[in-house]
DNA sequence: TTGAAAGCGTTACCAA
DNA sequence: TTGGTAACGCTTTCAA
């Protein structure tokens, strides 16, 4: 490694004698480069590195004098001094860290919204939040990377288990929330099931008289997470479910649309209104007529729905608000010792429209 | 705040005696409750912290034997040992934590797929990526609330000024690096300039015959730091301009497509696809005929605007891989000196189709 | 009102 | 091959 980062020692405090003589520092200032800590301002300063402390963090406990304060501030200016979040909560013993999983797919507006909202959320109320993405590593060993940071709060990703969620508690996070359709044990649990929304569109095209029910499949890779569970709400509502595998591009949608009409099916719930809308276009190129040939519903509500023709029937989903959330993590936070929580955070329902 | 984190010496080193007489540990094991230390498995394991520290990152300098490797590994897993990431930073003196700000709004799928991807691969070269909400705080400050992190790396949000930059760098940060329409002094840039786009579809419409154009405004908060460089691009290109703003919802819409109706507006940028569809729809809905009776070009190359009758015409942005990206950082990293770096990342360019 | 010093959990140097 | 110990930057008693 380069010599770039010159180490200079700051201040040689009173030490069991016998040891380490490096020269003193440049008497005055910081060396050149190097970061200033707070003993370069006490030393600007003239004052010790405690009324450092307590001036800029103005400590209520203790009464510093008004030229001393300024003094101070004006040496922490000047040398442009930032203090050092790691010190300083190796120090407290806790952190404000909020972990939360990126998701390695794309992963819809609607829920990337929803994550960007908790996000600043939750740095409104003055935590740092720290997207982790888990690479390679299995559960336990995610775990473990997370643990490094010591988080007073996580929101576990799926597949995060038991183990995972133990070592994580041990490593002093007050609050580990899993986000998914199951509870996991020892964590509170925001339970987001999408077999609601399965189950919504279902009901509805069985209540608009289909028996038969084709369900489209994204093929690609990571949204089977939200996938898998909507075509089991589909299945649960006791319909003939016919899976339709669709990768999001017109040619494969026009393949699936020839596929869809000579299998003769006469309602499609298509995971989400982009797909919706892919496979509609592709059904009317087929000279489909919708809804009477082909009843389509999509689900998320986008506003793309309602500027189709004929409009798209869809499932509003509806997730609670990230401040609402963020409260709620918060509230955790602060009680660590309650019992862990579980609540349904995901309602569905049915909008329908002109497409079925 | 409730008494539940109980602190309790772990191991009382040599001392300069006369001081803090504090009760030794229970002789073995960690407290119940608390989060074990690297002292704690040297104490289950019969060795010192240093002979620890070698096994668990097994430092090559240094050959420990094999019964004692082991006799660490099992403490270590038995307490459920995890190492401190800040004490390891702070020991350190530097962290890998790459900064990246938060978008505050939703902010297209084009680019949350682009900083999701980025974020990805700067994950896989080992870096921790926090991502960072300003909140409330002006430039400087919010540098000064970055600084204490002590990232390697800061991805500057726009906006951020060459005193954050100062900031930043002085708090030992190897690497600012801002997105953004102009360069930073003092920073590398990736220059994503989107007047670029602006001229795309100002010069694909002006080929078109077309010499007053509309320019599609979103009301929404926060676009404007797309749509304005956006605007200027059609300016640019000399064409005479119409600002339409635009609010995402399809009574403004209406509203929208008469009042260009009336002006007798022949095209219109329509600042994305989204936009472009919303706006397309509503000039149907008056009966417009498209592209004759007007020409909407949108942007970003969606897929849906592929599906829509005409097959609207947009244009393709084109960035870089987070790969690319995530490398070029870590390159910048680890030659904290190089010059700053100015470098133009997006590219633009229209797509011709049917609707213009 | 101010200062000295301990200690948070690590790692790396130097001795043994 | 292993262990003692200083040091990273900060806060916070305790003493003066």
């Amino acid at each position: 490694m380069p010599g770039v980062m010159v180490q200079i020692p700051k201040q040689q405090p009173a030490q069991p004698p016998g040891t380490s003589g490096a020269a003193r520092p440049e008497a005055a200032g910081v060396a050149r480069g190097a970061v200033p800590t707070s003993a370069d301002v006490a030393r600007l300063a003239g004052v010790s590195r405690a009324t450092v402390s307590y001036v800029l963090n103005n400590t209520s406990a203790v009464r510093i004098s008004e030229p001393t304060r300024r003094r101070v501030h004006e040496a922490a200016k000047e040398l442009g001094y930032v203090p050092h979040a790691a010190a300083r909560s190796l120090r407290a013993g806790h952190t404000r860290i909020v972990l939360m999983p990126t998701p390695e797919v794309p992963v819809g507006p609607l829920y990337s919204a929803f994550l960007n909202e908790l996000q600043w959320a939750l740095s409104r109320l003055d935590y740092t939040v720290v997207q982790y993405g888990s690479v390679g590593l299995g559960g336990e060993q995610a775990a473990r990377a997370w643990a490094e940071l010591r988080p007073v709060a996580v929101l576990a990703p799926v597949g995060m288990g038991p183990d995972g969620i133990g070592i994580l508690r041990r490593s002093g996070a007050k609050a580990v929330i899993t986000l998914g359709p199951d509870p996991v044990a020892g964590a509170h649990a925001l339970i987001m099931d999408h077999r609601e929304v399965g189950r919504a569109a279902g009901d509805h095209l069985i209540a608009r008289g289909h028996r038969r029910i084709g369900v489209v499949m994204p093929r690609e890779e990571g949204l089977g997470t939200f996938a898998l569970p909507r075509l089991a709400g589909v299945e649960d509502t006791g319909a003939e479910v016919v899976r339709l595998p669709l990768a999001y591009e017109e040619e494969d949608a026009a393949r699936a649309a020839g596929h869809l009409r000579e299998r003769g099916l006469g309602a499609v719930f298509a995971y989400n209104d982009e797909y919706a809308m892919l496979l509609m276009r592709a059904l009317q190129d087929t000279g489909a007529a919708i809804p009477d040939d082909v009843a389509v519903i999509g689900a998320d509500d986008l506003m793309l729905g309602r500027l189709l023709r004929p409009r798209l029937s869809t499932v509003r989903i509806d997730l609670p608000s990230g401040e609402e959330l963020a409260g709620l993590v918060d509230r955790l936070v602060r009680d660590p010792a309650a019992e862990p929580e579980v609540r349904n955070v995901l309602g569905a329902s049915a909008v329908p429209r002109a497409s079925t």
